[in-house]
DNA sequence: ACCCAGGAAATTC
DNA sequence: GAATTTCATGGG
């Protein structure tokens, strides 16, 4: 993989198994806007970028080589072969090699975990259009402006300070004093973030179960897209669905080591085919 | 008006 | 304890 470094971007070659609409659009993250050259542009780690991709040539505007080392390689998870891990769980179950074949340019993200744990505190009940107005208030609202007009996600340590009334202009309904909760959990270190990423996975869910608002299914979707715990099956209504008709019988334990990759194999071939389910 | 949305807490049985 | 209801908000 080689990187070249110009005046206001990067250029990555030798990038596979990634497709950005796939990877930035498939409901793990909710900060990434597409452009009409197929572009996306999007916040993360308080850094604000655009990424594309030509072929297997990734393009990163306004980041450095220094940036690619700290952030953007781990955040696409360039490190891991999704080649090989496809060729491992395809003999799984039928339904699962049609599901990774559909959209292999999916990868895992390494997003920052108190930005995964609240916005998936907001995800609950709600659907992903509007988790996404929420999650731009609740940037505009509260987090740094770190270039003009454009916000980093709020620290759980500003939120912490705020009070439920507070969090009205995001018109995020009965989350926001589930938002405050855990954001003061965070804060206080009584919810160790970084624990969860080596603690055993049992422990770690529990750990944070402690926040109002935070069940199982929040919990997975924290520790697969924040902690990067790929063996985490979060389990919504279209999993639901999905393991009810396409694989009866079958739960997460059934899914292996890297269960959380078949699981978002299986969610987006699921949310792009409603009339399997109807 | 009705139903649903990447659920979980509160209440009731 | 397990099943049901409620919780805000917006879109179809």
């Amino acid at each position: 993989m080689k990187v070249e470094e110009k005046s206001n971007y990067i250029k990555i070659c030798g990038v596979s198994d990634l497709d950005l609409a796939q990877t930035l659009d498939c409901g793990q993250s909710f900060r990434w806007v597409e452009q009409d050259d197929g572009s996306f542009t999007g916040v993360a780690f308080r850094k604000y970028v655009t990424v594309k991709l030509c072929g297997s040539d990734l393009y990163i505007y306004n980041a450095t080589k220094d940036d690619f080392k700290n952030i953007w390689f781990n955040y696409f998870d360039l490190g891991l072969d999704y080649g090989k891990i496809r060729e491992e769980i395809r003999k799984l179950h039928p339904f699962l090699n049609e599901a990774a074949k559909y959209a292999p340019g999916i990868r895992i993200l390494r997003q920052e975990p108190y930005e995964v744990l609240c916005t998936f505190i907001i995800s609950q009940n709600n659907n992903i259009k509007r988790i996404k107005g929420i999650v731009q208030r609740l940037c505009e609202n509260f987090g740094d402006e770190i270039e003009e007009n454009i916000f980093a996600f709020p620290t759980a340590e500003k939120i912490a300070e705020l009070t439920d009334n507070d969090l009205a202009p995001l018109r995020a309904g009965f989350r926001n004093r589930y938002i405050i909760d855990a954001a003061r959990k965070v804060a206080s270190g009584e919810v160790d973030l970084e624990k969860c990423r080596i603690a055993d996975y049992e422990k770690a869910r529990k750990e944070l179960m402690k926040i109002t608002g935070v069940g199982v299914k929040v919990a997975d979707c924290t520790l697969l897209f924040g902690m990067h715990r790929i063996e985490a099956f979060p389990i919504d209504v279209w999993m639901k669905r999905a393991l009810e008709k396409l694989f009866p019988g079958m739960s997460g334990d059934d899914f292996g080591e890297y269960a959380g990759i078949a699981q978002q194999y299986i969610f987006h071939f699921s949310r792009m085919h409603p009339e399997l389910f109807e």
